[in-house]
DNA sequence: GCACGATATTTGCAAATGCAAATACCGCGT
DNA sequence: ACGCGGTATTTGCATTTGCAAATATCGTGC
């Protein structure tokens, strides 16, 4: 029988994974000499974006995993590059992180990097294909149900 | 001073890692019954679609580090789904992986999840929208092969 | 035929990861 | 005010991961 046959070339998700791993390993490379790792340059962009998020926030801003996480936040901030605060007025369950100097510099630093680096990812791409790449790609997020808090503010 | 705003939410790296990463998790939740992770899924999907392969070649084509992939073949050997070979008529450095009965029939039984998976990925989405989005993937992924970017090599 | 630098795989080890349980706190109903 | 189910974060623990060193083999030049 042939019904099994199956070309892993052009399976999408095998396409996104490969993708995935080559941009955040190359990606990791560049930024090494700023002492950031990937998943900290992570919660950097993620607070960039916005600051004083949540670690719940942040965990589906970056994807990581919220009990690393927390492990991650705590060895940042013994970094002096990110500070948790707990908001006793507020609800004090949650912590919010923000960037302290020293992380907001190092953000600063990075991004250029970022974008220079998206840029050379969509190499030979129109500005419409770039955008009609992303766009396909927030549809495929959403048809997973991984409905994030892209617009919650 | 320049702009060091940055909408991280249209930045081509974060949206393929969190759609990765969320189709991993997914995918990994639709597998777990048969008794197979996603990274064993990653080297059956490589077996069915080429037997064979060397261990170096698994992880060019699953993205899985060599040191790791050494000792998941490992695992997946001790459950009966692979197995290792050394041809020493030819070059003995290299361990072929090839497929047992009980491998293939996880493979097979898997590919259909698997392309199920990727229809609801792709809901609302054409078959010429399907086919752009993978062939722009595949050219991200070349524009990060090789040299591109190492400008101290 | 042997030494030497390459290549394929494995292994040592420390760090990262993720699930589940623990902890701390919230707000509601009574 | 109290108990209770629910939420946010941390922590315990076993597994996975990946870099680097070790191991085994290759092929070439001499």
């Amino acid at each position: 029988m042939t019904a099994v046959s199956f070309d892993l070339t052009a399976y999408l998700p095998y396409l996104i994974n490969r993708t995935g791993v080559e941009l955040a390993a190359a990606f990791s490379r560049e930024i090494a000499p700023h002492g950031v790792t990937l998943q900290m340059w992570r919660v950097l962009a993620a607070l960039h974006h916005r600051d004083g998020l949540r670690i719940s926030d942040l965990a589906d801003l970056t994807s990581i995993d919220i009990s690393t996480l927390s492990r991650l936040v705590g060895k940042m901030e013994s970094r002096g590059m990110v500070n948790r605060r707990r908001e006793p007025e507020a609800d004090a369950r949650v912590v919010a992180v923000a960037l302290t100097p020293v992380g907001r510099a190092a953000a600063r630093a990075i991004v250029p990097v970022a974008r220079r680096y998206e840029t050379m990812a969509l190499a030979g791409f129109t500005a419409e294909e770039a955008a009609a790449l992303k766009r396909m790609l927030v549809r495929v997020y959403d048809n997973l149900g991984g409905d994030a808090l892209d617009s919650a503010a």
